[in-house]
DNA sequence: AAATTAATTTAGGCAAAGCTAAAAATTAAT
DNA sequence: ATTAATTTTTAGCTTTGCCTAAATTAATTT
């Protein structure tokens, strides 16, 4: 498969996560960045290849076979990011361009080591679960901070906006996949949060609340 | 620049070793498998973005750009190897295909890290010089194992084949990049030798003394 | 239900990087 | 110094992935 091929399966994997009943042209080519007319063009190709199916203007749903590619790109992308955070000391908002080059290079066995050495992590450091080598997906049952009640002690798993301010703002609280926090207090008037978090106490609006992903603690 | 842009550059500076006085373009098509006419139309464009000097049936010459760019890439190559074999625990023959696609991620802070994770090696896993970040090369005072003196303590830096076969007798024997050597005995008759490796005894022919490059030991 | 708007596809081209076959230049051999 | 052999270049064609503009189909409005 060519990078350009796997862009396009990557992509609408991704699009299909949200309109399961076919993606549509426009989509893809927003996401890509290319114009409709060269997505038709791939469409075809891809559909001979047996990766998806797709009928003129019915939009386009992956096969099997397309689905677990695409996965396989996904789960590459994720254990990359990892490395790049964990290992090299990237911060969030810097991995995710280096990754959509590093999810292209192709060796099976390179990212089954590559996962080994991580120690097998289940989630990215966006919080996004990562496929094992069978492509299945640990779901996360994760739960907004703005939903979460008070007093319990919760764990950052990710975030809903992965703008680069929102992430550097949260570098600054020192918050990060993992952190442990708590809410100590919410105001009634604008469900503003005051939160215990690596052992500080800390002021958030319910805007930031609202996109921070969180799941209770477990182990 | 192009993956194909880069592995033109990187190929003509391994030639340009052998042969300072201009690469010629079939010696490059020989090395990219790919045809001399499809060379003559590359080193036009490399020519145009002044990575070499071409002029018609005079072979190509790389300008201090292009130097330093095909260093550049040197460096990822190695460096990528380094992390393959001694994180991944990859084995010195599996490494190449790899650090070939590895080596064309664009990222100078991606490689700056990586450098610093792997503790800035100085040799990569068969022994070659890794640039540092400004391009420089240390170069090895490294001799061969068959032009060694007795009872001197060694470390194995390099080997001249690089055949899979080589390799894999050499894991088989427990030598590695760094391992420590000492010849205690040498035929005078064939030229074999006893060695201490890894606290061990091995007999060795001189074919195989021939091809390990070795240095003395420093630090 | 017809008309308008939006989405999608087709048709015809373009640039990159390769190829084959023929022509030109260089090098080697008689 | 010619001729022969080798190397290199040119010319013209192919594929991949993209583009624009025009045509077609689907979706929305009136």
């Amino acid at each position: 498969m060519t990078i350009s091929e796997e862009n396009y399966i990557k992509v609408i994997y991704h699009l299909s996560l949200v309109s399961p009943k076919g993606v549509n042209t426009n989509a893809i080519a927003g996401m890509l960045e290319t114009k409709a007319s060269s997505v038709t063009e791939m469409l075809k190709k891809l559909s001979d290849k047996n990766l998806l199916i797709y009928q003129k203007y019915q939009g386009a749903n992956l096969t099997e076979s397309g689905l677990l590619t695409a996965k396989m790109i996904v789960r590459k992308h994720r254990l990359w990011e990892v490395f790049l955070v964990e290992k090299l000391h990237f911060s969030w908002d810097e991995v995710h361009d280096i990754a959509e080059e590093l999810e292209h290079i192709k060796s099976e066995k390179l990212i089954n080591k590559l996962d080994a050495f991580l120690d097998f992590p289940a989630f990215d450091p966006h919080g996004d679960p990562i496929p094992d080598e069978n492509g299945t997906l640990n779901k996360v049952e994760k739960l907004l901070l703005s939903e979460a009640k008070l007093n319990i002690e919760y764990q950052c798993v990710g975030v809903k906006d992965t703008s680069v301010a929102f992430l550097q703002y949260l570098d600054k609280q020192k918050i990060s996949l993992g952190s442990k926090i708590k809410i100590l207090s919410k105001e009634d008037f604008d469900a503003s949060q005051t939160l215990e978090v690596s052992e500080k106490i800390i002021m958030i609006s319910n805007k930031i609340a609202d996109n921070i992903f969180i799941k209770i603690q477990s182990k």
